[in-house]
DNA sequence: TCTCAATCTAATGTCAGACAATTGAGGCTG
DNA sequence: CAGCCTCAATTGTCTGACATTAGATTGAGA
């Protein structure tokens, strides 16, 4: 756990990076308590500055959390899911848009993943699951739902399919795939044809879960990822073609 | 774009979140310069330390880059699928690490997620893919082999499995599934029978791949993860028993 | 003796100012 | 025109100070 103050390396990154491994390595235990900022610098032989700006990087990754006062100090955080989904989430919203992903991509991606969940989910599925689903069905089904409001409801939906599975690890892993779409689908304008399909697929899902029919829930997936493909592409064909008049005019 | 000098929320954080939102939102594009860190004392009027602090934060996320020099400053980065796989393999393996899952929840929804690249991988995959899974298992095979190597392999093989599905966000997605699985991995005593049983079943799934049977390739990973969890099921045993014993001893 | 408020104290959070290191830009020279 | 030099802007680091926080200690009073 030494660095080198002649690398051209930061000397905040190369502390972070130490402090990292040494919790990675699990020499630190869960709410350890790490030394202080100023045993720190003694340690390190930096400025409180740079050990600081070290335990700021850490603290962005949910590795550590601060606490103040005369027993606070920098301890080892217990990395919960929740936290991590919201990070994961980030991070794949911006890679999408970052990276001009299209929207068959993302949306193969999301499927594939989805349907990895379509057996667990079928075979353990409970009725919170289930009424989750069918209480989201309802909403997609009212009138005068926005758009986005509409994504809104079908992302929860498909919260509850991943969930249904009963395997934190998949739904964490999953959760990135799922939300980091909705910006995508909210470019899509559902009209009530459309809305009427896709809540007729998710009728099918729910009742396929209900019965605990896998191959069912699968094959109703794949239906919904092809005719979300055609909403995609008409969306992207519209907004492109808005785009080339914008660009003519 | 403002901050609460008077919250009780750091102002390094309200300042990260700030700007964060400003990226996020798509009002600063990729490679932009963001103001420098004096601009930015003034703007939210605050001292320099807080504002590194800052960002330092996002750099850690990957958001922003730093450059010196007189042309230097903070940029907006690209989010590159290398450095989000990164960040995202540290985070799943504390997730798991620290939340005691047990290996089967892990290896469930590890097989899972990479059954669900079966289909495309075996409709896409190229020779690079085919040679790389070849050469592993050619690897794999080698006499005095640690176990540790042996876990490296299996990942690298995987890894490919997964690529050879061809689209980006599935291989940034199961990065995480696949490579924070190893830890747990490594924990299991791989004996030359298990390795040749293992060994079996990659060239199982490599020829699937080479014939382009998807169903195929999908059978050896049920078999894969069966194995799998019947190793990881003895090497807990054995661990769990070892700990008895130092316990009563 | 118990309770509660005041005080102490150790730690993080913030500020101000300085200097070092880096690096591109522009000018100078051959 | 190429190469070198200087300059200026910017980030990286250091120092020292004070503010803020919250647990620990202490002490008074019922």
């Amino acid at each position: 756990m030494r660095i080198d103050p002649t690398s051209k390396t930061d000397l905040s990154i190369q502390i972070a990076k130490a402090i990292r491994e040494t919790i990675v390595a699990g020499e630190l235990d869960i709410d350890a308590r790490l030394p202080s900022e100023s045993e720190l610098c003694e340690h390190f032989d930096v400025s409180r500055s740079t050990v600081r700006e070290a335990l700021k990087r850490l603290a962005a990754q949910n590795l550590i959390r601060t606490q103040r006062g005369a027993t606070g100090g920098a301890f080892v955080n217990r990395m919960r899911y929740e936290d991590a989904y919201a990070h994961h989430i980030t991070t794949s919203t911006l890679l999408l848009s970052m990276n001009d992903v299209d929207f068959e991509t993302a949306c193969e991606a999301r499927f594939a993943l989805e349907k990895a969940c379509a057996p667990l989910a079928a075979q353990r599925r409970d009725a919170d699951h289930l009424a989750t689903m069918r209480a989201e069905i309802h909403r997609q089904g009212q009138p005068g739902l926005s758009d986005e409001r509409f994504c809104d409801s079908d992302v929860t939906f498909h919260r509850a399919l991943v969930d249904a599975a009963g395997n934190p690890v998949l739904s964490y892993q999953l959760a990135g795939a799922v939300e980091s779409m909705q910006p995508l689908m909210n470019m899509i304008t559902f009209t009530q044809r459309s809305r009427e399909t896709i809540i007729a697929l998710h009728t099918r899902i729910a009742d396929a879960l209900q019965d605990q029919d896998g191959d069912e829930t699968t094959a109703a997936l794949d239906e919904l990822c092809a005719y979300t493909l055609t909403l995609g592409a008409s969306a992207m064909a519209a907004r492109e073609k808005r785009r080339t008049e914008v660009t003519d005019g």
